[in-house]
DNA sequence: ATAACAAACTAACAAGCGTTAGTTAAAATA
DNA sequence: TATTTTAACTAACGCTTGTTAGTTTGTTAT
């Protein structure tokens, strides 16, 4: 499936669009204007709204499961394969900010067979992330707490880091890989 | 401004909606339709579909205002005011989760004053939390890392609870307090 | 030079949108 | 009992939506 460059144009740009709206809220003619064409335009290169919404959710989903099932089988500590994690989130946030809003606000939009397919990947991630932490309580790397609640709040604070990033400038992509782990692992009370 | 009962259940009943599919993608003959009556009905009550959004979100975020308020110049340290915010995001999640939804996913479709209104009540809450957080490291009772990442840390993790609560069941509101204060405090390693 | 293609266009459609007007029947109030 | 109010209804409005059909124009390949 290739996809040339005009329609990742579309798409990068409808993306945009979306983050700032929603994807119910942004039309076809929306869109277009950004381009400056016409919505009819757009019919020559993409088959519908639908599709761009899959294209720009799955691809990103599809990452996430690959390199998240590489850390569950490498042969680290539990606690490197929590800065592993966030590693994998700083990285997709930076590369493709507006893709990763689309898949945290408008999921749900998908229909079907790749809405299913979606949710699949989005249970089998938490699901590999729980197993990194109980590993970890297991093996007294980490603290014997509730897990649910650790679970949620490092992957809170992963997920929607593409509403913060940007905003803030003078922090290099290492000063906020080292300043996160930090935070999220140790806590911030002295 | 009295509310009476049946504007309550259209109001409660749109908030579902807005939670699940997101304010533009739920029409009036949706809402209508969960209340088993016709759309134009829904038009005996309330004045437009911009009513109920605005009646939604800025009642919440006035209380989220107001309790903030008290937080910053009640007389405790900087880590028992963060304890005081933690409690306060608890307390409307559990309260009304649907509400909390729809202002994190739908306030950009508010329109004109209401919109500006809600910009600043939540730019005021960040700064009011970031000066709190600034204070704790000035004495000393906050580790000396990137303010602005403890921040969104802590805030992006308490903004999405309404996410997450309720799937988890076996968790008391003190347990979840408590686990959570420890994580976001302390941090998670052994 | 000619054929083929790519990517834009204009025009339009059917469906769905928020909303209004006018009506009706039951309940509350006088 | 008579009157007013409440809250539902039917019907329809003007507009916007995603999308299709058919056409035009400039570029590329033969």
């Amino acid at each position: 499936m290739k996809i040339n460059d005009r329609k990742l144009e579309i798409i990068n740009c409808a993306a945009k669009l979306f983050k700032e709206k929603g994807f119910s809220a942004v039309t076809m003619r929306d869109i277009a204007q950004v381009l400056d064409i016409k919505a009819a335009s757009l019919y020559n290169h993409i088959k519908s709204k639908q599709e761009i919404l899959v294209l720009i959710i799955i691809e990103i989903a599809e990452e996430f499961t690959e390199v998240m099932n590489g850390i569950v089988i490498s042969n680290v500590t539990s606690i490197q394969k929590i800065e592993k994690v966030i590693q994998l989130h700083i990285d997709i946030t930076i590369r493709n900010p507006e893709a990763l809003a689309c898949l945290n606000n408008d999921w749900m939009h998908l229909t079907d067979s790749e809405l299913a397919y979606f949710i699949k990947m989005r249970e089998e991630y938490e699901e590999n992330f729980r197993q990194i932490i109980i590993k970890g309580i297991e093996n007294q790397e980490i603290k014997n707490l509730n897990s649910e609640v650790i679970i949620f709040s490092m992957l809170s604070t992963l997920r929607t880091l593409y509403l913060w990033y940007g905003k803030k400038k003078g922090l290099t992509e290492t000063s906020l890989k080292n300043n996160m782990s930090e935070v999220l692992l140790k806590g911030i009370v002295n």
